[in-house]
DNA sequence: ACATTTGATATGTAGAACATATAAACATTA
DNA sequence: TAATGTTTATATGTTCTACATATCAAATGT
């Protein structure tokens, strides 16, 4: 019965319209109103702190803060937890924000960036395989983060681990017939609309391995 | 101190490969193992449960279960506690899935959904604001259950209170050049890049939005 | 052979006690 | 007076004990 104290308490914090910084009454009180002991109470505080509503202080007291709304994911993305169907949802859905990202880049491109990741796109590839993926991370990475949007950058980051795993199945890396410098040519002179249809020739292999699952 | 604990019956649970169903060692030896008291323990079990990691069942003890990944993200995305600057990422975020999600609609949309979704955006357009607002939840939510992805449906329908907080902002509503019926048309007969362009102009007022923040 | 009772066991809840850190009030000194 | 050091009250952190409750499993009775 911590769940419905848990409740309970985010309807407290949304009702009374908290400012960050702002103290929670405090354990006695809580377990006093809701009829319940101090230790029922500490449980769902607890959750609380772990979703990132609120921190405590000693003597101060639980306040309110922003909440993290990406840290409760981060630790149950992981690959070796997770059921076959909501691996390969999350999968697709990788896919899908990478095919949606052209016209947030286009908004938001700057000369400074495209310089940047031309650099990371001309790392010559070698044949070592590490290496190919973690140059793989860097390019991608770099296009989340010139959009500007450290919530879809940390998403993205998150969501490595579940791409590794998928491709890591296969023992030949199947190269897309568009690679990182032909998107980064696109993106100096060409359109939007040339940048999905390359982007979509890039990730081909990736929304073939769809059909496996 | 249970963060510690949190973390260790993460890293516990990971390490032994849990299959679903699989019980937990009891309160009492993890307390003892860990050199921490049994109500510490349970903290860091009640979060676990609360991240839908575990289940706990009398005399049986703690099982594992695979994790309901979007459970604890239900909790805090809220744009009443919320931040403006996570407020505006997400917005954006919705606006990306909501672009690359083309692809795959032209990999999985049937004849029987299309229909459905004419259904849908034929439904008259009263004046009535309320009104017209579900009936965009309903079009573009049937769009994300076309991709048959149960985890992206969840995850759209988690993100529409965002979408509606920041769209409530202005009085008078905007439409795009492009409406409903149009997209439907194009997902008949048009191209994947017709629908992409399509889409593009449905929600431009939205993308216009961005700037204003 | 089947139904019932009983007991052992692991989680759920409660309450008291003490530890610890710290904000605020108070006292001390230059 | 202002700066600094000390005390004190207080709210969270941790531990321990006791009991409630549900349920599996074995013993018992028909």
């Amino acid at each position: 019965m911590a769940d419905i104290v848990e409740v309970k308490l985010i309807e407290f914090l949304k009702k009374k319209a908290f400012q960050p910084g702002d103290a929670l009454p405090k354990e006695l009180e809580m377990a006093e109103a809701l009829g319940v002991s101090r230790n029922v109470v500490r449980e769902g505080l607890s959750r609380l702190k772990m979703l990132g509503l609120i921190e405590s202080r000693k003597k101060r007291g639980m306040v309110f803060v922003h909440p993290d709304i990406l840290g409760s994911l981060e630790k149950v993305l992981d690959p070796i937890i997770m059921d076959d169907t909501t691996l390969k949802d999350i999968f697709e859905l990788r896919l899908v924000l990478e095919m949606g990202l052209s016209e947030l880049l286009y908004l938001k491109k700057t000369e400074k960036d495209i310089i940047e990741l031309e650099r990371i796109a001309k790392t010559q590839d070698t044949g070592d395989n590490t290496f190919r993926i973690k140059q793989e991370i860097a390019f991608h990475g770099k296009l989340y983060e010139m959009t500007g949007n450290e919530t879809l950058k940390r998403f993205q980051i998150m969501l490595l681990p579940i791409f590794g795993y998928v491709t890591a199945m296969e023992e030949q890396p199947i190269q897309g017939k568009t690679n990182h410098l032909d998107l980064v040519e696109i993106l100096k002179g060409g359109t939007k609309e040339d940048f999905s249809k390359a982007m979509l020739e890039h990730l081909a292999p990736h929304f073939n391995r769809l059909k496996d699952f």
